[in-house]
DNA sequence: TTGCGAGTGGTGATATTATAACATCCCCGA
DNA sequence: TCGGGGATGTTATAATATCACCACTCGCAA
């Protein structure tokens, strides 16, 4: 992601949370930064350390606070299978994504809307979906 | 699952595991055991509860291995929105499985075959996919 | 101005999930 | 009998996530 299009994810995310009338704190916006700098899934962990390069160290609550928030924004989805964190530019409130992840450079894919599965069991009411592919994107062909 | 269905099932799966040359060994056995015996996804940690009514209580690799060799023969799948486990009855060697989940009850329902996504990014070849669907079942309608 | 309440974040402790590293055992074939 | 490989036992620790409690800051109303 360049830089001006990080710039602009993050007034774009500004506005998104003031729409809901939610505030986008310096801590969600500084994890929200670095979760769309990175260009793979990021680990919580990996973010609490890139926080705390001062005296004042995150702790863990502070980092999955922020997460939390991000993700109930739709600013961020969690990797499931990775227990891991991928932003999303494009906010959206509805609850899934589609995400293909290239299990060689790590990049991650969104798209959305995806058919109600066609073989669903009988009476079976969905409420949220986690979809994750993992395999190669069209620039580590095998 | 009824008594009967689960002493066919562990034999189907020690069937199973007989034509792919590996065994079913007692410890992976009781693991499966207990993961069918369940009437929803089960977490590592209470495998490893019910495995320790004796003095020489299981530690966490055991449990671990097991789960990994059963997910391996196909005769179990992780929940990766859980960190949790469920049998499978109908042993495949297919790596995916669709997951139906009742939030209510904790039922699981599984269904096969699903078409590839429509809305694949361009190039992208699909190895492993994690489809999890939770909401509620026919049962438990709200 | 004062005081309340909601939202946010800091802090220390701890819970939960998973793996590393190495030792031991046991079966089976050379 | 010896040895090799697979399975399991054992100890420790890594990695992921949450709890409980407190302090601070706003906005706002009395």
């Amino acid at each position: 992601m360049t830089r001006d299009s990080l710039i602009r994810a993050l007034e774009a995310a500004e506005n998104h949370c003031a729409e809901r009338g939610e505030k986008l704190t310096p801590v969600r916006r500084r994890v929200l930064e670095l979760v769309l700098e990175a260009d793979a899934p990021v680990k919580a962990y990996d973010l609490l350390e890139a926080l705390k390069p001062g005296p004042g160290a995150a702790k863990p609550p502070t980092v999955y606070r922020a997460l939390d928030f991000l993700m109930t924004a739709g600013l961020v989805h969690k990797v499931e299978a990775l227990n891991a964190f991928v932003g999303c530019s494009h906010a959206h409130d509805d609850g899934g994504a589609e995400l293909f992840i290239c299990s060689d450079c790590g990049s991650v894919e969104e798209r959305h809307g995806a058919p109600d599965p066609i073989n669903m069991p009988a009476g079976f009411v969905i409420e949220r979906s986690v979809v994750e592919h993992f395999g190669h994107c069209g620039n580590c062909k095998h």
